[in-house]
DNA sequence: CTCCCAATAT
DNA sequence: AATATTGGGA
């Protein structure tokens, strides 16, 4: 009933000590629109609020006793930051306690969906705050309009939009009822999160992707409030991922076949013989690289393995991998071409790996180098040719931490990758991570 | 008219 | 990037 109200995009940080009640948190947001940054540590929470309260539009907290750190940082940022206290401990004194302290709500464990989905009022009580101060000051303003996730900015928009079409088609009559179905039922976006998607994906499986459509989706989903164009939508960009992934897929068997042409020569037995690189590497870094899965597809790293052959995806520019470990050979046209009969790009061949100022070639580096106007790269491969033995899951491992040394990236995007896995400096991003990792059932994309 | 799909808009 | 909306065609 309060659908179509709810402004989206409003930034929560969530903390709970329970991963799993945290993670059902998370759903429950999620599916409200709501930007949720998760921590699993109470530390954690403090210290982002403390640092970054303004990339929040609300904190739920859970809290349980009224001495902790929760306590002292709420009464030190409760007047400037919506906080929620969550607890289990229903007692009258502890709701005064923490909404005399600076909460702006208190809702005692457990919590009702509804309530849940009602965040958002503090939001907006602090947001009309803001705007009638902003009304002289700019930088408030500024600020506001910054972020676009408060609600005067969402009705702002709505108007604005209503203005344009009533310009536009100058007939009141229909814009009456857009109006009036704007401020009471006007669809929200509807967000395929967790057991949305999980389901949609059995019903597509169900019926076989090519016989699915969006009507029969829908039924068998069986789920309220969603439409069938809801489906429609979401089945175009699932069946666009698929697409995407099997092209992905075919790209890296043409290119596995054409390297194992080219090792099958002279020279491919020196590849891995009594070779044992894996003492120059970090393991730390491997995490970067390898799933459990064995593919990672974040930030445009990913491995993927064929029976013979270990394949890195990797997106850097080929002029950057002047790695310490690694001699590449920009000058090799021939060789390049040879692993590129089935690609219409230029590719080179960058390998070599030095030792103890012995050179042994360990690894080619092979990349397709699609040059466009932006200057944007199709993705790199290692690849280590033939094993001598079907590979199982740990020695694959244990090969895959032999390339990363090999650098493929060099220092410099060594800590880039780190970088980016960096919570604390990039708090959108990591929580995004995390929130896959809490709540998604995983999977390469 | 309903549905599907692809393209386009937000 | 994800989701919604639109418009033509079956």
């Amino acid at each position: 009933m309060f659908s179509g109200k709810i402004p989206e995009g409003l930034r929560v940080l969530v903390f709970d000590e329970d991963p799993q009640y945290l993670s059902s948190l998370v759903e429950h947001l999620q599916e409200f629109q709501y930007k949720v940054t998760r921590c699993n540590e109470e530390e954690e929470a403090i210290y982002l609020l403390r640092t970054h309260m303004n990339k929040f539009d609300i904190a739920i907290l859970e809290a349980q006793n009224p001495y902790g750190a929760t306590f002292r940082l709420l009464s030190e940022i409760g007047s400037e930051m919506n906080i929620i206290i969550i607890s289990k401990d229903d007692s009258v004194k502890s709701v005064i306690n923490w909404i005399r302290n600076g909460a702006c709500d208190y809702l005692i464990k457990p919590i009702r969906h509804e309530d849940l989905r009602l965040i958002f009022k503090h939001a907006v009580k602090k947001m009309e705050v803001r705007r009638s101060v902003a009304v002289v000051g700019e930088a408030e303003d500024k600020a506001a309009k910054q972020s676009s996730s408060y609600v005067g900015d969402f009705t702002m928009r709505n108007a604005n939009e209503r203005k344009r079409s009533m310009f536009l088609d100058g007939q009141a009559s229909k814009e009456d009822q857009n109006h009036y179905r704007d401020s009471t039922t006007k669809k929200r976006r509807l967000a395929w999160v967790g057991n949305l998607h999980t389901k949609f994906v059995e019903a597509v499986d169900y019926f076989g992707i090519d016989k699915a459509v969006p009507k029969k989706i829908l039924e068998r989903m069986n789920i309220e409030n969603i439409t069938r164009d809801n489906v429609a939508s979401h089945l175009q960009k699932f069946r666009m991922n698929l697409k995407k992934q099997n092209d992905q897929n075919k790209k890296n068997q043409s290119l596995t076949t054409s390297q194992r042409r080219m090792y099958s020569g002279e020279g491919s037995s020196e590849f891995h013989r009594g070779m044992n690189v894996q003492q120059i590497l970090n393991p730390n870094l491997m995490t970067q690289f390898i799933s459990p899965l064995g593919h990672h597809d974040d930030d445009g790293v990913s491995v993927s393995l064929s029976e013979r052959n270990l394949v890195m995806n990797h997106q850097y520019h080929h002029t950057h991998q002047t790695s310490q470990f690694g001699c590449i050979d920009h000058n090799n046209p021939e060789e390049s071409l040879a692993y590129n009969e089935e690609e219409a790009g230029v590719s080179k061949l960058i390998c070599s790996f030095t030792q103890d100022s012995e050179e042994m070639s360990l690894l080619h580096l092979y990349e397709p180098v699609m040059e466009t106007m932006m200057h944007v790269h199709e993705p790199s491969m290692v690849d280590i040719p033939s094993f001598p033995s079907p590979v199982t899951q740990s020695s694959f491992l244990n090969q895959a931490k032999t390339i990363t040394m090999v650098d493929v990236c060099g220092q410099q995007q060594i800590n880039n990758l780190i970088d980016g896995n960096n919570f604390l400096d990039n708090p959108r991003l990591g929580s995004a991570k995390r929130d896959q990792d809490g709540s998604r059932s995983g999977g390469p994309a």
